[in-house]
DNA sequence: CGTTAGCACTCTCACCTGTAGAGTGCTAAC
DNA sequence: GTTAGCACTCTACAGGTGAGAGTGCTAACG
């Protein structure tokens, strides 16, 4: 007997209805659902019988699978994707936990640091999965202040602001003979301010050039701007500086991960920041939500878990990402609603440091 | 039949090798080890009856435990402390060892931001335990310099140098009407380094109230330099500014911890900041080596892990913690030595930083 | 023709049982 | 004090059993 099999036709209204009934029951218990518990739980109007064929269907387009003869259905992940496909991002989070969140937000310093934490703190709790956040992080990042500061005569820390945001510090060795002292190392940072302030890597490495090596100063400046243009191409290469992560506790809790190895798994996953990075990479390039289900994720640790992504910040200028790691069995639905709303309280609030 | 208890007293010669042997068999096997394993891998030179009335001595003296009638011995934390006092801190670390460390901080960049993580990576390689390390953290931060980045006329960034090596962003508001120019605020971050220069936060605040009120740019001054002191305050309240740990992973492998629920306590441990952070300052005030073996940990959830943790840096300047994180059946010779190697590393580009 | 009730079938899970193996503690002899 | 011998205890593992859940199929129904 061949069934006919439908990869992602438009199902009939009725179908549909059931898988979605199966993914929120199998969402919120856990334990593979059967027919039964379906038409008891959600008011179907059928009979077992007839859900029972449907399931079949269902399962026959690749949507739902059977751990085994007797058992009830789980969704795949080609169910999952189906379902969150059907949902679109349009759920909104809350009222009640848009007002604790905003509330929340507003307690933190105003700093840009603490806000990406939070964020990733906020997902975290809220959707009772693991938060992600991503400190924006610009393109081409612009030099707007140098500092030097002396350690001792051959030692000094030098320290750059960017435009946006970021500083960065580094020790520099300044001679191998001589010494330098902090009035000098002022004019130093004079002469690197005056001539690099706005400036990109390619253009500081322009600028530096035309300085005069034969003048101490010059010379000195000209040394220590070279490593003003390492450090900005360093930070302009990296392609996610850092990953901040929260509530990783939520995803052990979850029944799936009670064998130790498939925890393990998804612990690796997470300490997996090549892969990690190069996602958030493509988020903030698309620029809109993204949902990751399962075996969509490349490396193998991944395929147990699945991601809710979603860039913020200002395209162009700096970008990062927020979002949430769960199990494959995860609330979609809520997930979305809640990092879009995240996502959008951080565009605002980069737009009022940038305003 | 009364057994005499000996809790911690001098354990004749014979009595003292078998329990090392104990302990060494047991944690590089991780099963409970018999009498017969005990004469037949270390050559003892007496019976495996001889050796079991041993074991029974040394179980009545609290040292080892027995999980079931018909079961090996295993160490208890009392038996691991016994072990780790008789040992010493004096084993060094092997020369190749010595030499790969020492290879692999010449390898990064020269930065103390960055040593701290190196430590913490470099512990867990060396030991297959968790490496946990916190960058080096003052007692009382002078302020060093003062910078201030116009964002728009009315918000500004502030940045903080303290002469410990910290720096500190923080966005301050400027004024609720008028609109601040850069000028102006090179002006007020020139005040400000000329007299906060140097200063703690209690002689910032003594400087502070010496701004005259009248003054726009000296007005300004103070409403900044109230924030300065504040940074500064919360940054010696501070415990721990920041643990950072490496190869967690390690200690997840560990068969101990193969049912998730025990996993699950290590982890919530690994993020119980507050408790780590606690103990990581009195680790900086004792100034020496400390092992806290399984239950001599407070909270509950550290009760299955040990601790090897060592202070480096400059006493009263700035000090910091490097430490492995292991179960606890851990190779505490070989921990111990480790950690007193890189912590003695950390000391000496500590020293090269100030000197 | 879709829907339903009935029923045999399948598979898991929890529980029990029996056995092999490891290691002990005791006792009597050296 | 040390040792060999031995009975005893406990675990781990494998095999077997019954209850329970859920399915797929079939025949009857509207």
């Amino acid at each position: 007997m061949a069934r006919r099999i439908r990869p992602l036709g438009p199902l009939d209204h009725r179908s549909q209805a059931i898988l979605r009934a199966v993914i929120e029951e199998y969402v919120s218990t856990a334990i593979p659902v059967g027919s039964l518990a379906l038409v008891e739980r959600y008011g179907l109007g059928v009979s077992s019988a007839t859900v029972r064929s449907i399931l079949a269907e269902l399962e026959a387009a690749g949507l739902l699978s059977h751990p085994h003869t007797s058992a009830g259905r789980v969704p795949t992940d080609q169910g999952y994707r189906f379902y969150v496909e059907s949902i679109g991002d349009t759920v909104p989070l809350p009222a009640v936990e848009q007002l604790m969140i905003r509330h929340q937000f507003g307690q933190v310093e105003f700093a840009s640091e603490h806000w990406f934490r939070l964020a990733a703190t906020t997902l975290a709790s809220i959707t009772r999965s693991a938060g992600l956040a991503t400190p924006a992080k610009p393109r081409d990042a612009h030099v707007r202040r140098v500092d030097l500061v002396s350690i001792n005569g051959r030692l000094a820390s030098l320290i750059l602001v960017l435009r946006e945001g970021a500083i960065k510090q580094a020790l520099v060795t300044l001679t191998e003979s001589d010494t330098v002292d902090q009035p000098t190392l002022d004019a130093v940072a004079g002469i690197l301010n005056e001539r690099l302030a706005g400036q990109t890597a390619k253009g500081a490495e322009a600028v530096l050039a035309r300085l005069r090596r034969d003048d101490r100063v010059q010379a000195l400046a000209a040394r220590v701007g070279e490593r003003i243009v390492r450090i900005v191409r360093d930070y302009d290469a990296e392609a996610i500086e850092e990953v901040f992560s929260d509530g990783l506790l939520n995803v052990m809790d979850a029944p799936e991960f009670a064998q130790s190895d498939k925890l393990r798994r998804v612990f690796s996953a997470l300490e997996n920041r090549a892969y990690l990075g190069a996602l958030l990479g493509d988020v903030s390039e698309a620029g809109r939500i993204r949902v990751i289900i399962g075996h969509e994720n490349l490396p193998l640790e991944m395929q147990d878990v699945s991601l809710v992504l979603a860039p913020y910040g200002r395209p162009g200028r700096a970008v990062g990402v927020v979002g949430v790691l769960g199990p494959t069995r995860m609330g979609y639905s809520q997930a979305i609603g809640t990092v879009r709303f995240v996502s959008g309280l951080m565009n605002e609030l980069v737009d009022h440091l940038y305003a």
